[in-house]
DNA sequence: CCTACCGATCGGTAGG
DNA sequence: CCTACCGATCGGTAGG
């Protein structure tokens, strides 16, 4: 599935190897700032060396996108795992967050902490499509979870399309602000944030809502 | 204010043009994507003559970020006129909104819209601290509101700090997915976005608001 | 997977 | 504000 672009085989496992060195260094500095020598030098080859697993840089940042996103796309569909659109918007929220703050936590301390939408920007328009598409699953997701909460009378949401954009790109971007040395966890900012859009999505009182008293 | 950092003086006209074609292609490109050759050309001048005005890229950078942050937030706070927190944060959030969408449209149709924050990252930690501070006094109106209105009881926010970086994330990445040829207008993208901001502080139902019935 | 190497582009300087 | 030019770095290739 995350297997359209490949080199021309071989080892597996230092193809690996380079993905992953260069997923953390592409998510950290971006695209332009992120060069191939470092990307090799990371992984522990030269240069030329790469070019055997992929056939361009732009090769190698298009498989690492969709590495990265098939992750984070699948691991926020396990997390939600209820029956009830409430306890699901809860858990999609958490897992988004947790998600995001858990990557810039484990590619070593001070990531610059650049979007993956905005990486997936940077691609040529062709290839961008397939990438759209996969976020598009997880954007769908929450608008399915909106849709049948508001069915059932247990949300109050005007449009869930944006609704599903703004509360999306509010879990996005939580490392943009997040302090690993504050007070706060990943785990209490996951549950501050599930709150806050549970209020946002007028959960448990669905009446009188999109337009509240002056 | 914003003159903190200069050339050696002159025309005053020509570093503007500068400025202003630095601010819009660094905006569009991000940092590293953006030559000095580009920024040049776009002005009509060769690159050397440049560094007759900027001593260096990154002081080139810094002076428009400043500008264009300084721009930013004194056009939030003077949109915020209201007299009662709740048209207050209407008005901010949608001034917000606007003033992003705004932007992504004037710098010509396909701005690949990298964020002001992720610039202002892109900064040596020195000069970064003019910025975070411009970032901060936009942060602590919103936080004043936050609070004016928890006092009166007509909102209700566990925690205005994060509260305040909730709401500032969704607005600073709103162009991360608006379609300027989709059927709404930004001027629609602002309402909505006030009214989920409305909901998500609770607007009008102070009470049994953090803890939504399950 | 390496050494050796290439053309292009980068930010920036010399000198006027 | 220009021409001429520099060292460094870039992504990528040749050949093994």
């Amino acid at each position: 599935m995350a297997e359209d672009v490949q080199g021309r085989g071989g080892d597996g496992a230092s193809r690996d190897r380079i993905l992953e060195a260069a997923t953390q260094l592409f998510v950290q500095d971006g695209y332009k700032s992120t060069s191939v020598k470092a990307i090799a030098g990371q992984v522990g080859i030269t240069p030329p060396a790469l070019y055997w697993h992929f056939s361009s840089k732009q090769d190698l940042f298009l498989a690492a996108m969709e590495g990265l996103l098939d992750s984070f796309v699948l691991s926020v569909h396990d997390s939600v795992t209820a029956e009830d659109p409430t306890e699901k918007l809860r858990q999609f929220v958490k897992a988004h967050v947790l998600w995001k703050l858990e990557q810039s936590d484990a590619s070593g301390a001070y990531t610059s902490s650049i979007g993956m939408r905005d990486l997936v920007h940077s691609l040529p328009a062709k290839h961008r499509r397939a990438l759209v598409a996969k976020q598009r699953r997880h954007l769908n997701l929450l608008r399915g979870i909106l849709q049948d909460g508001t069915r059932i009378g247990v949300f109050s949401v005007a449009d869930s399309r944006i609704t599903a954009f703004a509360i999306i790109t509010m879990c996005e971007y939580v490392q943009s602000w997040y302090d690993p040395e504050g007070e706060l966890s990943a785990e209490d900012v996951g549950d501050c944030f599930s709150e806050l859009v549970l209020s946002m999505v007028n959960a448990g009182r669905p009446d009188n809502s999109t337009k509240p008293v002056a």
